[in-house]
DNA sequence: TACATTAATAACCAATCAGTCATTAAATAT
DNA sequence: ATATTTAATGACTGATTGGTTATTAATGTA
């Protein structure tokens, strides 16, 4: 018998200890690929190279894997990330700009960010999960943005703008990027594509000009 | 028989001519409420009155009421806020403010902009309609806010900054306030809502101030 | 009133799919 | 070797739902 036979008997491999993670990289695939509703907990399966009932020996639901996916996929990034903002050195102005661009090639610029578009997407369909992600990622966020601007403000690099409205302001572009990698932009034509690192530069600048006294 | 028991038979009223203008308004709100999957087709023709086999009988599928919705909630905006533009007095960053919350209030604050958070969120399930989308409305705005900004630097209002990314820090805060309006502001407490006008209006500012020469 | 037309209905069908469970076989213990 | 345990399977089920169609009734007309 061929062992790569196509209709051989699939051979049965015993890994506890590997499954839940090869399941959780395999929906965030697909998850962030065709959306919750449209995928299905087989295809999810078979591309962790398992049968649907393995799956739900790991995760009693599709929602629960869905939640789990949101914990692993996005958690992890956020508190990584705002650990390197505190041994920055230069000019408030400087540092939001450095810390866009850090998030977006660190998160943005990653598969992973599909959940972030994924999660205010289904919103409705998931509040708790709303919540959740609203509580453990936005608002770490930012807070470290809000932070910095403050900062800004005190040492009199910035006028004294309403922070909790600037602070959209530096959020809002990477927002912008991360819906439009996941969303329109795989439907557009390449010549005009977005630059994302010139774009987040010159919107820094564009902010750090405008936060300027006079 | 009292005429309002509710489970007397239903009376079946013959007004073909507004049926379909009924059925595009409950697939609105509900398009708009629980996302393209999660809403059924019975509960759109429930909410307009008739039974599911009338919805058919307007619409072939489901895929194509939805286009329908897109068609008409998105696209008489468009055309309609682009011919006021012409007949505005003032500098070029005035008006790019004025724009912006022109666009909020006649667009943004309504629930016609959920159907733009409900096309980024299924572009990939729809992709020909995204391309619609992306022609008939993300075009033309952008083409409006080029204009403007071109203008401005023409006139030596602005910098010679890059204006194909300059036209997305104009466009990215309206985006933020759709999506946010749509996901996660309902689950938000409501203590820290954001202000639109406010959000629009100082970041026209902030970025206004950024395009000045030195 | 009788008849023709067609808007509207509701019972029905077929397909899809999340979740279950009896069975199989890999690993481990005896 | 033999028995025990449990990871893994895949056929099955029940519920849901997009879409169809035979039937009903509202309207117009002669």
């Amino acid at each position: 018998m061929n062992p790569s036979d196509p209709l051989a008997p699939h051979k049965r491999e015993r890994r506890k200890q590997d499954r839940p993670g090869e399941l959780l990289e395999a929906a965030l695939d697909l998850f962030v690929e065709k959306g919750y509703a449209a995928t299905r907990v087989e295809e999810v399966a078979a591309r962790a190279g398992v049968s649907k009932g393995t799956l739900f020996l790991y995760f009693p639901s599709k929602e629960d894997l869905f939640k789990a996916v949101v914990r692993v996929s996005v958690v992890e990034p956020v508190i990584q990330g705002a650990a390197e903002v505190a041994n920055f050195q230069g000019t408030c102005g400087k540092l939001l700009e450095w810390m866009m661009l850090q998030w977006w090639h660190r998160y943005g610029d990653t598969k992973a960010s599909g959940i972030s578009k994924l999660v205010m997407s289904e919103a409705s369909n998931f509040p708790e999960l709303a919540q959740f992600y609203r509580t453990e990622v936005i608002e770490p966020g930012h807070a470290l943005v809000r932070h910095v601007l403050q900062k800004g403000i005190d040492q009199g690099e910035f006028r004294p703008v309403n922070v909790e409205l600037a602070l959209h302001s530096v959020m809002t572009p990477l927002l912008f990027l991360v819906m439009w990698k996941h969303s329109m932009g795989p439907c557009c034509p390449s010549h005009e594509q977005i630059d994302p690192q010139a774009f987040i530069s010159q919107h820094a600048q564009l902010l750090t000009r405008g936060l300027a006294p006079d």
